[in-house]
DNA sequence: TATATGCCATTCATATATGAATGATCAGAG
DNA sequence: CTCTGATCATTCATATATGAATGGCATATA
């Protein structure tokens, strides 16, 4: 049926979807736009089955093509995850590591983090990448997580950090002039700042027992780093990392203070590069006095 | 660092690896052995590291080699599940199909269901694999696969087909002439079949509360299809799905019944295209049917 | 010891894939 | 309407990768 695919069309037939265009996946991939054009037709040829609609600007993906792109992902992921874990020696802390973590996390907690090891190890190379599901370890898009839950994969080589409390924070320059927050009744009046489509935190969001609902927010947004600004900005109350709370006030500690984990996950298929190992271990030891700092502490 | 590396080379890498040789590797992927030697010579200048020692009676893989070498399995299976996902139509129920299952299960449980399959779909390719994790579904190495236990992956599609029972059984040839097997205690002095490495099941060999160790066995077997064969030739007591016991005499039912699930597994990336859920499908009505005959019936 | 069969490296003529240049087409801006 | 800036398709000279053939080298086999 179908044989011997070469695996360089798959990657141009993948650059041209994310590109739209075989002059802009050409260029991505520094090779002419003929020889694009000659790829995908090769593929097309190949699979038997038309990919692109040729356009006037552009080429459009037909069904089939938008039915392979998760594998043609998957590829991608796959080679960039060999890339990376071949750069380097074998055994020297040098080379490319990625780092997938929430957008609170890889803005406000892993900085100084990764400057630290940085600083240990010259010769590594960091790239942090924004992202909220375990599945960009799994599919390889990533070589360690920093996440908010249990790992929801068996397969993972996963550590528990430790526990956090999140907390209702607001900054005193909202709070001044405003009716005080004392009991869970005075929320109702106040300026609430939480996420637009449901999450995962979503369900932590009662306040004794009741539950913040999408329309009782004023502000919705569902990067975590935005909402953490727009409270130090004052635009409202919100829920905030306990270990982040700095110059903002706690209100109605003893109502809302749910607990939060916090996860390392890696590919176990990385545990033969020892760079990765000990990048890991700093990690997990880095966070861990992180939690234990201002604020955290409950594990 | 590492810049634009050919995906083609990682291809040619993998059959070196699994191959031993450029000669071998080159007849496996239909190049030449000067091509192949090119191939890995310009994969070790693109990584900046050697792969391979060069002997004359082969190429053997270095250390780097080694740590490479499951990233481009996974990179392999991606590309597997992305021509078997292109094979056929969009939505025609034609092309490859990948079905992972255990042993026993490929041999003794699927054959007449494939069998329908094939005559209710002609066009479909059918692949069985055996194996055991599933790992499989999620690196893609399979595209639906079989289990005896509830999938330890998130985000895999996953629907429970049933339960059903193993016991212990004997051929009546073993049991003529031998002692009668009426309580637990009469096991000892009688041949047990059992399997070799500590498994899953090791855990559920326990009759009367007493645990069945390796070294009871007389026959020891990590493959569940030797085991089987091995208990219809009469070699000895061994444990065997209820709804395969046909021919064979149960022992002990009241002090060992343990309850098995079955469950089908499928990528989700799969679900796009039609002919996969229509196998998953047919699968699971199939499945069940044959555990709901004779001896199951227990979810 | 001679012979056969693996293997890899090298060479060199050839087939193949590539890129620059060009032309055609369309959409939007002035 | 015209001009600009995209796009893709085609052409053709060139660079590149390929395979057949060869030689060298080990290890089995008789």
């Amino acid at each position: 049926m179908i044989r011997d695919v070469d695996w360089s069309l798959y990657r141009s037939f993948l650059a041209v979807m994310e590109a739209g265009s075989l002059s802009a996946a050409g260029r991505r991939l520094r090779i002419s736009q003929p020889t694009m054009g000659r790829h995908i037709r090769t593929l097309e040829a190949a699979l038997g089955q038309s990919l692109f609609l040729r356009t006037p600007d552009g080429l459009s993906p037909t069904d089939a093509a938008l039915a392979l792109m998760p594998h043609a992902e998957a590829l991608a992921d796959a080679a960039g995850a060999l890339t990376r874990a071949a750069s380097g020696g074998r055994d020297a802390m040098e080379g490319n590591i990625r780092i997938a973590a929430s957008e609170v996390t890889a803005a406000e907690i892993l900085p100084p983090i990764v400057r630290g090891m940085m600083d240990r190890w010259p010769g590594l190379v960091i790239e942090l990448a924004v992202s909220n599901s375990d599945e960009d370890v799994m599919r390889r898009a990533a070589d360690i997580a920093v996440r908010m839950a249990p790992p929801r994969q068996d397969a993972l080589v996963a550590a528990r950090i430790g526990g956090f409390e999140l907390g209702l924070y607001a900054h005193p320059a909202y709070l001044r002039g405003r009716p005080p927050v004392e009991r869970a009744e005075d929320l109702r009046g106040h300026r609430l700042i939480g996420f637009d489509r449901p999450f995962a935190y979503t369900d932590l969001f009662r306040v004794a027992g009741k539950r913040i609902a999408r329309d009782d927010f004023a502000l919705r947004s569902d990067s975590d780093m935005a909402q953490l600004a727009a409270i130090r900005a004052g635009c409202g109350i919100g829920v905030c990392h306990a270990p982040l709370s700095g110059g903002l006030v706690r209100l109605l500690p003893a109502d809302f203070a749910p607990e939060v984990e916090m996860w390392l996950l890696m590919h176990p298929d990385l545990r033969s590069l020892s760079r990765f190992d000990h990048v890991f271990a700093y990690l997990a030891d880095a966070l861990a006095r992180h939690i234990a700092g201002p604020g955290g502490a409950a594990s």
